[in-house]
DNA sequence: CCTTTATATCTAAAAATTAGATATTTTATT
DNA sequence: AATAAAATATCTAATTTTTAGATATAAAGG
């Protein structure tokens, strides 16, 4: 049969050098001498000698002199043995992510959110949950209305960040969004010069935001003759400061563009402000994985500590 | 006897997957099932069944799931691919670079510098080599006049730039440096209103950097009655600035100062400027390693290319 | 010169890996 | 529906690798 020595050299791979035998070379060093690490890796001195002479013979780079009695490295010993302590530290951390995993960490999770949620506070959270578990992935699906009851329904997400809980899920209230009519400062809405009633409205273009679920569910203000359906909430956001209609917008979601003055809130006769509750719901209530709690967890905590409720 | 398992739960190491288990792991995904890992891999198919379950074992983690009669990686065994990858990459190149080691490459160049060599050059020389040899160590040694000699001569350095060579070595012009007299603008020196003598000179304080050699060597230009040796030219330069004396200095060193006008060149009556030529010395003439030789290459070559010969 | 300390080598035993044969399961074909 | 084909799992015996223990060799210390 070949030897795997023989194999490698014949093809362009490599990888003949053992993690073990690094971790010998490792040890002798550490131990100062082949009886040192003998005792510390629970084998003979014997077992040591080979593992160090067969490591020599494949690499053919000679590790340890003997000096007098004892062995110390050649130079190039040194630079290997740098080199072996990373490319062990990265296998230990390998196999200790594993253990995680064996315990039931997930190894991905996929959290869908409204577009109504605030992005930045996400990417915040996104950014420290990954600061403690970089390998664990993270998939974020942006939804409206419909659809993120279809991420829930369908189980795309393991974690959903919604303004209704379909029957049958459970749900912990994380932020009110309040709404507030809007429109560009040169909008003839803002010239009519008394509060507006809902008549006044329907005689011009709302901007309302598409539905990106398949069954489209029309939350019920979407009353206005003339609509202009756009796919993203920003895109809508553009669309108003440019004059082109009128549309309720999250306060939160239009900082910039009211304190820009590139956006004014509408005054209305009556009901100038409406609300969505944001729920944070867990897709299988009955066992959520430690990284998505961890991730609800930090994501309610975030919420708390910013006091945008 | 106790298995390498059994001590590695007890102890607070881990290293318990060998880098063929997870090459196997690779090989599997990349040549679309055991069957196909057992060809690219020159062995039987059941080896790889094997070695995938001895590793699945040993983390307790499943990484493939049996869906038909394929086998497709489960979400850990995803995360522990990309991360297998990487390991077993910095495996390779760890014994690319034993395999340089043993075909003569050096881990490590000495290089004595004398410091009359512009040192922003070296730096950049250092630069380039480590861009394309970044685990080959550097050190470097910046030595005065009979230092750089016994860095010679002890061979504490492979490569060596001085003015002087040795006898018994072999030195290739590098570098003409050319010296200046300066002094602060505010030195009585530069109000004397003539061209000055040797013995103007004389009457006032020296600054001279002190030699790095055990063995005194001076420069035969040292002649002043006063002096105040400086252990680095950098030192000496900001003295002078001071206006704490004169002293000869490469004008290369002193660019900026003179740009700034902090120092300026002396009108001497005679022998306004003196030079030393720097010579490229490889310690050991009969054989220079091949990461020594091209430093000395990647060296000349810098120098001919800013054209300050 | 002898003792101690440290690595090298040799041999038999133990452990781990491998191949080959066969079983099991799923998919494709007729 | 029956059969063939494809893919992984399991079992066993053989092979290879690693290990321990005994012994050899070499250097340092007294």
């Amino acid at each position: 049969m070949m030897t795997n020595q023989q194999a490698n050299y014949l093809g362009t791979n490599m990888a003949n050098v053992t993690l073990e035998q690094w971790q010998t070379l490792l040890s002798v060093v550490d131990n100062e001498g082949y009886a040192g690490a003998a005792e510390a890796m629970n084998k003979s001195q014997s077992s040591i000698s080979y593992a160090i002479q067969k490591l020599e013979q494949t690499l053919n780079v000679r590790m340890f002199s003997l000096e007098g009695r004892r062995a110390v490295l050649t130079p190039a010993g040194k630079t290997m043995y740098q080199q072996a302590e990373s490319l062990l530290q990265a296998s230990k951390q390998m196999e200790q992510q594993a253990t995680q995993f064996s315990k039931g960490w997930e190894p991905e999770i996929r959290i869908a959110m409204d577009t109504l949620f605030p992005e930045w506070l996400m990417l915040e959270v996104i950014q420290r949950f990954t600061e403690q578990h970089p390998l664990t992935r993270i998939e974020l699906l942006e939804t409206v209305l419909s659809g993120t009851d279809e991420a829930l329904l369908r189980k795309e997400a393991d974690l959903v960040i919604g303004g209704r809980i379909p029957p049958g899920f459970l749900g912990d209230p994380l932020l009110k969004i309040t709404f507030k009519a809007m429109a560009a400062p040169s909008h003839p809405l803002h010239h009519i010069g008394r509060p507006l009633t809902y008549q006044d409205l329907r005689l011009h273009r709302q901007l309302v935001v598409k539905d990106s679920g398949s069954r489209n569910i029309d939350a019920g203000w979407l009353g206005a003759q003339q609509r202009l359906t756009l796919s993203h909430i920003h895109t809508s956001i553009a669309a108003a400061c440019k004059g082109l209609g009128y549309a309720w917008y999250p306060e939160l979601k239009t900082k910039n563009e009211l304190a820009k003055g590139k956006l004014t809130p509408l005054h209305l006769e009556a009901g100038n402000e409406r609300h969505v509750y944001l729920n944070l719901i867990y897709t299988d209530g009955d066992y959520v994985g430690p990284a998505t709690r961890l991730f609800g967890e930090l994501l309610t905590a975030a919420v708390e500590k910013t006091n945008i409720t």
